[in-house]
DNA sequence: AATTGTGAATTGATTCACAGCT
DNA sequence: AGCTGTGAATCAATTCACAATT
């Protein structure tokens, strides 16, 4: 049993590295669970219990130095390098994503786009290739990531692609559920989901 | 107390209903909760046990008539009338999102945006408004739901002109906490905490 | 015979309560 | 005195097992 790490919690570890990130900034220098968790929006005995899944990283009575557990975190999440992504489907959506800066900040590079209509260059720093030139692109900028924002119809060959291609993490923003090889990461952004789901607890709460 | 029903439930039950339109879509009228669950990704029993919070729908034997449960989760959702939602921030990302076509799909319609720089308003069909106009708007428009896609530093003080207009649920794609009353809706979408997370499982995977 | 609906059992996540350091 | 780290307890979600129904 290799991963006894609640998923969730490895999720709120980035949202206390954005905190981190923001603390550091104004110079503090050390930082309470009971502070930090207020930042992040959790329960300090949450954000203590998160933590010991990856060691100990506080100091009792004192609290956590804030740069070193920047540190700690980052190395947890693989923050080390610069990591390459390819993105599928330069239509709005994807353009927006080649150009997202949170992206840059946080350690990710969109490297280069693909889609059928390779015109779809227009302001963007990075090439728009054809799929044709997918799979040697991919293997020769070694890139394990990609961003699908094709329309539903064809997400699932644009993966089918990706895969054959070397790719074995994929965040996925069409709106379908894509059957793939089991090593493989997929994570579905479902725009559309998210907002019927907001509906929904706003109705509730007018009550 | 209203709400013993999951949180995640609800959002499953958005997936099933575009499982369901598309089986719709392809002429299929019965389905049983194996296939439903097959094509959703999840448990025959996760699929059932969700919807018994709402309601029992199937019938046994012979599965669910697929336009029935369609309707019927429609309107638990509250998919009936077109849902007008406002967005501030028109940058690429904002851009993307207001012309981003399974909003209008699924029920939702982003009747205009807001920014600081108004003349952000090329190519697109809504208006783009200045933030002094957003007030009287969300009001004479009735609008309930905004999204936020400012950069993070002035996403706190979008939130508080969102709030003081009116608006009750907010999709926030700033990487940030929002502070807001408690009876305001907010669901956060972090794309790059998504990658950063995809990132962690796939360096997981590969062993 | 097939398939739903659901209590009971299990698994997982969160919170509590307090021991252990500084 | 203050704060972390963590086993135990609680709370929530998922899965099982099977009775109920067509």
């Amino acid at each position: 049993m290799r991963s006894a790490i609640p998923k969730k919690s490895v999720y709120r570890l980035s949202v206390y590295l954005r905190c981190l990130d923001q603390l550091h900034e104004t110079g503090v220098l050390m930082v309470s669970s009971h502070a930090l968790a207020l930042a992040a929006g959790v329960k300090p005995t949450q954000l203590r219990k998160d933590l010991t899944f990856f060691g100990h990283f506080g100091t009792r009575g004192l609290g956590y130095e804030v740069a070193t557990l920047r540190e700690k975190i980052r190395d947890v999440l693989g923050r080390k390098e610069l990591r390459p992504v390819v993105l599928v489907g330069v239509g709005n959506l994807g353009a927006a994503l080649m150009n997202y800066k949170s992206f840059e900040k946080e350690g990710f590079e969109v490297v280069a786009g693909f889609d059928l209509d390779t015109s779809r260059r227009s302001k963007l720093r990075q090439p728009v290739l054809s799929m044709e030139e997918l799979k040697s692109f991919v293997r020769s900028h070694r890139v394990k990531m990609a961003i699908i924002t094709v329309p539903a119809a064809v997400a699932q060959s644009a993966a089918d692609h990706l895969v054959s291609a070397g790719i074995t993490a994929v965040l996925n923003f069409a709106p379908v559920v894509l059957r793939v090889p089991s090593h493989i990461v997929v994570s579905n952004v479902n725009l559309a989901i998210e907002l019927e789901n907001l509906s929904y607890f706003r109705s509730l709460a007018e009550h």
